[in-house]
DNA sequence: CGGCGAGATCGACGGCGGTCGATACGATCA
DNA sequence: TGATCGTATCGACCGCCGTCGATCTCGCCG
């Protein structure tokens, strides 16, 4: 933490102006883009949207992500806590949708 | 790793197409969020983009984050090598300023 | 040349989170 | 009801990274 010394420092550094993002709009951001910043989870949501129908159960992701199902069924419990998927039991499978909404929302965050 | 074992378990759960994010595109965009993925990275950009002349030294950047100048000098390292900001040294001042290209990427890499 | 100030680098520490095997739970079916 | 399958949860391990104090480098100035 600097203070200032002379009016040298001062006139070539002018002091800042408040950045518009705040402490708590920047953990906000940063959580969500957290859950994104995962090749797991961008590898699930892509699978799951080139379904056909748009929707996949979770035997069918384990595989051609080559993780365990433990794995895959955490990094789904992520993206459903944060929205950007929705669950559907249908007798013992869940199905599993990708809401595009939240990711529309952080494209615009980040405009 | 689950094999299927009856014609029911097919019809009811059909095979995935392949996704159109491959292993390497997965990791390569998930690096890139990961950077955004910060709260004092979000604030330094915010920081920097919001002076009058777009542009800040390090010296005014620490206080309004509250964090040591060492760790600010990281977080403007891993930008820079992420190419969200560009560094102009300018006497013994290094200054910072926000490349609005790779922002505009990343978003249209997430729709 | 000597001192100072800005900034980068280093080393260490601590916490967060991705991963897995083991296990629990619930639904289906013989 | 017991067996089996699909999923979720738990506990543990481990690597990554944000953070800081100490130190190094370098440009400026007296």
């Amino acid at each position: 933490m600097n203070r200032m010394k002379t009016i040298a420092t001062l006139a070539s550094c002018p002091p800042l102006l408040e950045g518009r993002l705040g402490h708590a709009e920047a953990e906000q951001l940063a959580t969500a883009l957290k859950v994104l910043a995962e090749p797991a989870r961008l590898r699930l949501l892509s699978l799951i949207q080139g379904q056909p129908d748009g929707e996949a159960c979770v035997c069918h992701l384990t595989e051609p992500l080559g993780l365990s199902q433990p794995t895959v069924s955490h990094h789904l419990k992520v993206l459903l806590q944060a929205g950007l998927v929705e669950r559907e039991q249908r007798g013992s499978w869940a199905f599993f949708r990708v809401r595009p909404e939240p990711l529309e929302a952080l494209r615009s965050a980040l405009g």
